[in-house]
DNA sequence: GGTAGATTGTCGGCTGCTTGACAGTTGGGC
DNA sequence: GCCCAACTGTCAAGCAGCCGACAATCTACC
């Protein structure tokens, strides 16, 4: 993995809300210090309470981060494809991993090992700023979550997630996809729900001719309709 | 307001696990650029909306931070008491508010204004990863509310609030309140569900002397216990 | 190309929560 | 000390969503 490779890598990124706003410095630092991981299907990368090793940015495939609860049942928190980056709140506080991180499919990521970039953060503190900017924004997505899982009727989130799962969770500048790869099953996890209640509503989005479900995928077929259903934009 | 008082509120941060955790230095400084605001019940802070004024840190009273929705819903996120800090998040992001902020009953707050917190922030740039941990605070608890929202049972869930608002949000360094002062309605508002089911939950605590509830409080009896029901601890 | 595992579609019964209603209680303001 | 507003306690009706079940469908892998 040579130097144009790190380049393919910067330019993938590049697409990322967050990781564009960071000073040209810090980008090539992060890219510099990080190193490739490949993970196999299902392959974990963190489990939580384990210490934190690294800052990671999300390359090819995707990272399912989710939890489990005493009684087994697993809540799926966010499934991060590329340009996201995660695992920072760590990086900040030191604490132990809040969740479990697996691949979803063949994945790579970089790893930013966490002395490497402690070393960086102490030569240029000004860069914990723009670590903050990316736990601040996690934070704001999770009060919308709470608050819409508090108000809003079921139907409602089920369009809004899936507007927000085409959109990149807003990390995505202008683009926007037309199908994502999540079966019913990891729909319900994620809204916690059950997988009959959301093939209900993903039927009824079907029949108003807003989306198409297949096999283990949703495609997005009138997303400003479904943003509409969805009660985004005004 | 001369030094004297100054001191005064510093004592009283003192308490708190994030404001102790701060460089001596900074600890200062955000008394000594704070202002005094004093608020009468139900008198609002900030708005959703509403450009960053500055960051927040509770004296005295509470502030009550909610949401509310498009059909007029309201939901409370927290009531946070001091010696909690606050309105972190636009302080990083420079975006607007996302929730209101109002006081519950007569309340203090200390204003550090924004303008004078980036000064200070700019010379002293090391001074961004403590208020990133302030942030990483909150996404740890917003990130364990949905999940126990997705898996609990309300009665679990009930529990586990009260713990919370007893130990002040994991803030308050070894002491925890009796007594809570928040109606159930409130409460349930805090939990997205209904007065009366967080009626019927409080009535079944109380009967196993695990609480005592009176008019617009609830006061903890046996905290260990009501940590046992709230799967706290192991 | 066949088979096992994963995913979808759909039904019905049942539980638990919401809504609405109303009486009783408490506390603060005048 | 009275009165009003806020809060608590409780009931009944209704229904939304969960669970269990099972058949159909799709995919990947051998």
């Amino acid at each position: 993995m040579g130097s144009k490779k790190a380049l393919d890598y910067k330019e993938r990124f590049r697409s990322g809300r967050w990781f564009v706003s960071l000073p040209h410095a810090l980008q090539d630092e992060l890219l510099t210090l990080g190193r490739i991981r490949k993970l196999g299907d299902g392959e974990g990368l963190f489990s939580r309470g384990d210490a934190c090793e690294g800052l990671y940015g999300v390359v090819d495939g995707a990272i399912r981060v989710s939890g489990t609860s005493a009684r087994g049942k697993e809540a799926l928190l966010v499934v991060l494809e590329s340009p996201n980056w995660f695992g920072e709140v760590a990086v900040f506080d030191g604490m132990a991993r809040t969740h479990d991180a697996r691949a979803d499919g063949a994945t790579t990521v970089v790893e930013v090992p966490i002395a490497a970039l402690h070393t960086l953060l102490d030569s240029e503190p000004s860069y914990w700023r723009d670590l903050g900017r990316l736990v601040a924004g996690k934070l704001r997505l999770a009060f919308t979550t709470m608050e819409d899982t508090a108000l809003l009727p079921i139907a409602t989130r089920v369009a809004r997630r899936l507007c927000w799962m085409a959109e990149g969770y807003g990390q995505w500048e202008g683009r926007s996809q037309r199908s994502i790869e999540v079966s019913q099953d990891e729909l319900a996890q994620m809204l916690g729900s059950s997988r009959q209640t959301i093939n209900q509503n993903l039927k009824s989005l079907e029949a108003t001719s807003l989306i198409r479900t297949t096999y283990g995928q949703i495609e997005i077929v009138d997303l400003p309709g479904l943003r509409d259903v969805a009660g985004l934009d005004s």
